[in-house]
This record gives C-alpha cells, structure tokens and sequence, in this order.
DNA sequence: CGACCATACCTTGAACTAAAAGGTATTTCA
DNA sequence: TGAAATACCTTTTAGTTCAAGGTATGGTCG
C-alpha cells in the first residue's frame, strides 16, 4: 500500500528552528535570518519552508504563539512547549546518529 | 524563471558511494549492503537510490565500469576515475561545511 | 524435480521535501 | 512619493528518496 518513511535526512529545518526557539522565543521572520546567522552561513532556510513548518509543529502541539503588535506591525512569537522540548531531543538523537554514521563512513571507512 | 537549486543536503548518497569506491571497487548490489554496514546501520539506501547514481556518475565521467562473469551472473563493477576523486573532495568539503554549520548552531548557539 | 530464496541487474510510480516566487500590508527612509 | 525593509502567508515547481515491481540465474532443501 506505499506508504512511504520520510527521506532520510529531512528534520534538519525542524531541528535547528526548535533549537533556537528553545533558547528565546522568535517570530517567524526572525528566524530566517537567524538559522542562517547561527549555522555561519552554511544553511539558508527561506520563509517558504520556515512558515509551514511552524504551522505544523503549533498544530501538533510542540509549539505555542501570541501575537505581538510591535511599532505597527504584527510579530508572532513562537516558544517551545514540553511537547516541543521532547521533540528536540528526539531529532537530536536522531541526527546524531545519522552525523556519526556518516562519519565513520567517511573516516575509517575502510581497512575492512 | 524558476530555476531550483538542489536541496541543502542532498549529495549524501552520491558522497558514500564515492567513497566506498575509493577504496575498492565494488557492484550496484553490494553496495547496498556495504553503505548499511558502513554507516553502522544509521542509512540504508535502496537498489532505486543506488543505480540510478551509479549510471548518472558513470554518464559524467567520475565512475568507469566493467562487466564481470562470477559464477553464471553478471556483476558491473566501478571504479573511480580522476575526475570521480576530484567529485568526492568536493562532496566532502561541502558536507563538512553543512555538517559544521548544524554543529554550531546545536551547540554554543546561544549565550547571545 | 520443483519450489523458494538469494543474488544481480534495472525502472517506474508515488510520496515527500525544499526552493522559488508570488501575494498582501505596513513602516521607514531617502 | 516611491523604494526598500519588515512581516505575514500560500502556491507552484523541481528535485530526491522510498517502495515496489520486473527480469533472470544460481543455490538449497524437501
């Protein structure tokens, strides 16, 4: 019936933006510019994947927001729930894991 | 006119093949197992992942093949060509850019 | 001998993700 | 006033991976 796991390294947009939501609570805009700030340039998420994401962790429970009217403009701020600090370290085990397999494929590797 | 850049970290696939064949040449179907066993178990990739970059690394000129009988079957093996050594550094160097960026970002990241 | 599983190649189709671009609205600054 | 930045969001397209199917030979076991 194909139903189909997930690629196997997807979570990475989901991990980094629950890892900075877990030190201060951000809005949407906010964390484009600081995956890209945080990860030294190396990854460079646009607001067509960083939206939808936090849609669907809120939807899920792993997040909460409030709106905040700042000089005008609206900012939605998001932080973290208890949900959503257990997701982070799922996805943090995971990726470990999958890092550390590449690793030692790239490293050792060989000798076999 | 909408042209897309490949997924941050994709290339995966395409930088362990490479790298297992570095070092010893190998066929589609053993490289199967060999890219589980390498990892430690943490990525396995499917027969539909592997031949396809197989052939597409072979149409540019980074793999070379060749065809060997082995008890009544048949087993295309690869090798690396210079070109194919050229491919891996390049691959490395890239997924050690991003793999670094996610480093920071989960670690010290904060403290700001 | 017949059935079944492992080996070995390959392709197709569906599912999922991320990239790019577009759309609305307000504020700031030249 | 007019352009650029802020801030939200969605839609479309493209690209990758997953799952499964399709062919064929060889070995194993009842």
């Amino acid at each position: 019936m194909a139903q189909s796991n997930p690629p196997f390294m997807s979570g990475v947009p989901e991990l980094l933006l629950l890892r900075l939501l877990d030190e201060q609570e951000m809005y949407g805009y906010e964390l484009v510019r600081s995956i890209k700030q945080a990860t030294d340039d190396a990854i460079s998420l646009g607001e067509g994947v960083i939206y939808p994401v936090l849609h669907s962790l809120e939807r899920n429970g792993a997040l909460r927001s409030k709106r905040k009217a700042v000089s005008g403009r609206t900012r939605v701020y998001y932080s973290l729930t208890k949900k959503g600090r257990d997701r982070l370290e799922k996805l943090r085990g995971e990726w470990s894991r999958i890092q550390g397999g590449i690793a030692t494929a790239l490293g050792s590797a060989a000798n076999a």
